[in-house]
DNA sequence: ATATCTCTTTTGATCGTTCAAATACAGCTC
DNA sequence: GAGCTGTATTTGAACGATCAAAAGAGATAT
């Protein structure tokens, strides 16, 4: 009782062999119904757990995942963060795998890690976030034959799908724009801006495209170039963007980001004071929230719960059972609010 | 090179025995100066690096902390959260630790945890994050001799620190609404107003009685109680909360957090038209950056690395070397802004 | 009666490291 | 040169699990 049960001590308490008790446990169908069920029994009797060393050194496998955390504001951050990786570590512990955090200041460290973590039998596989154009981060993974899913597209240069082969898991800001810009033409908008970042970036592109279909047929392709403008990201910059945007005709905007958006919703609320302001965010962080702001809220839980479903998938098949790269593209769902002010709360703590 | 070296391989390079190596990499003092040279080249040589699994099994060491992420709202979260996960995973890693996440609903499937994660010998100690009155988790571990530090004070129902016997960092929530206090007085204002939570929680008792000791001398004692509102935490209370105070002859207020701040600058903003509310939150959330609120920032960095170096000294000491408990009572910083409206951005992916 | 097959259980070896104790070897002492 | 001391290195065993293959027990077929 002194010390934690091991195979042999429930062996010897069971007058079975190590191997028996073992293949109780990973392989049950191999033993007789009657020796699985005694075995189970003094399993919870005992409180019997199998002691993770000794299986990850035998079977070099860790049942451990690892997760870089961005250096700062970059990728997906601070109550977007929380929540991804909560839905991220609880879908896999069900599932008896780990979360296991480290920290690089950019791809290059990164991918040093990774060969860090992996040379030391640590890790089996990896979640990415914020892949860009040219990602040499999957590139290197692929090349080693390491499992791992990105939370975000590859954004190749070239836009045909056929040479990436890794598996992801993104959120169709195309929809999501097209659906706020919907909704403001059917409030009966005709001019609507897009208040987003310089060409360039995977993300921003796609958003900007979705405002751009949803608005295809009702203004003419001219006037659509002038309706949209690229800026950085933040709050002035948003603000200084719908200013132009107002200057050229626009009478509601959709954003790229929350910080845009609600520069852009001072602007607008400073033009024609009295109404709320016209103006959709992106993100729904608990700015948007707070202030009323109505946003493209993306279903980061979701996402997390794909990605555990595909690493799991990946990992638990037989070893070099070839699983076919799983591509999800999820739909955001857009969260109005009245944009009269504060609403909700912030996070705090 | 086929596969990966090993203390072995290494060895028979090098024509000594498994063990030199394994003292020249945990004990150099053992190894002649010249043998620890051929060692170390070797080693980098080669690219060798322990099997964490196999020395795991022999040291019952995994090297690895554990952090349970809170539900939803709960405890830091959001932008805090990211920033502390991120030092304490930076701090650690440095030293060769890493974090493992774990996700429990409440603190009693927590600590079901704790067990589930030290029966299968995985991790070596925690981090806690929301102590609270009457933590059961904090008993559970000090009855087990388990390594861990909270982020938080144990709050014990008796003042006394005499019987707390854990280690601890936190930030000195007093001395954060003190300053604040100070500041508004240094502003001219007289009658400055506490805008918290209701009694009874240890964080929002403490930020209160920073506020009622900066006002000590210039208000008589019957007034400190009419200038203390406590409502739940939220925008929309924060609101409410403020026009109670205004009611009450308030003219500033301090805020235990950056949602009633949110509110409360809505209220005062309405309530004179044209100047900057004069309202200070707590925690410096992305929500306050954003509007150009005041806050009390919390050196999350800091905090998360001072936690990080105590477990680093327990667990890097000698066995069973009895290591005084350790406290760090961290000073916020006071972040000053015009209170004129959105300045910086929020944190956005 | 022996061989063949299937189902179940057992045995021996191994994963890569560290602990504990043994050994080798040099320099000193008497 | 035997005995002691101390440093540097080596050997055997162990940590707790799984893999690979052998062995035992029944059932069925030849």
């Amino acid at each position: 009782m002194a010390s934690r049960p091991t195979l042999v001590s429930l062996a010897e308490q069971l007058g079975l062999s190590r191997q028996t008790v073992s293949n109780a446990i990973n392989a049950p169908e191999r033993v007789k119904p009657e020796t699985l069920r005694r075995v189970n029994e003094t399993i919870s009797a005992t409180g019997y757990r199998p002691n993770t060393a000794a299986r990850q050194l035998r079977t070099r496998r860790s049942r451990n995942l690892g997760f870089r955390l961005m250096p700062t504001v970059d990728g997906i951050n601070g109550a977007i963060l929380d929540r991804f990786l909560h839905s991220l570590t609880e879908n896999l512990q069900e599932h008896g795998y780990r979360v296991t955090l480290f920290a690089a200041r950019d791809d290059e460290a990164e991918i040093r890690s990774y060969s860090e973590l992996l040379e030391a039998s640590d890790l089996d596989g990896f979640v990415l976030t914020g892949t860009h154009h040219g990602d040499a981060r999957s590139d290197w993974l692929l090349a080693r034959g390491i499992p791992f899913v990105t939370f975000g597209r590859p954004w190749r240069d070239s836009g045909g799908d056929e040479d990436c082969t890794h598996s992801w898991v993104d959120v169709d800001g195309q929809a999501g724009t097209a659906e706020a810009t919907r909704y403001l033409l059917g409030r009966g908008h005709q001019r609507i801006g897009f208040l987003g970042w310089p060409a360039g970036s995977g993300v921003g592109d796609d958003r900007r495209s979705g405002w751009a279909s949803a608005l295809a047929g009702t203004v003419p392709p001219a006037d659509l170039e002038s309706l949209s403008v690229g800026v950085a990201d933040g709050t002035r910059q948003g603000a200084e963007g719908a200013r132009l945007l107002l200057e050229r005709g626009a009478t509601a905007v959709v954003c790229a980001s929350d910080s845009l958006a609600l520069g852009a919703s001072e602007q607008l609320r400073a033009a024609a004071p009295g109404t709320p302001p016209a103006v959709i965010g992106f993100d729904d962080t608990p700015v948007a929230a707070a202030m009323g702001l109505s946003s493209v809220a993306q279903p980061v839980e979701e996402a997390a719960r794909e990605i555990a479903d595909i690493l799991r998938h990946v990992l638990d098949g037989s070893a070099e059972e070839q699983v076919p790269a799983a591509h999800r593209l999820l739909k955001p769902r857009l969260v109005l609010r009245d944009g009269g002010g504060p609403l909700a709360s912030p996070s705090s703590r």
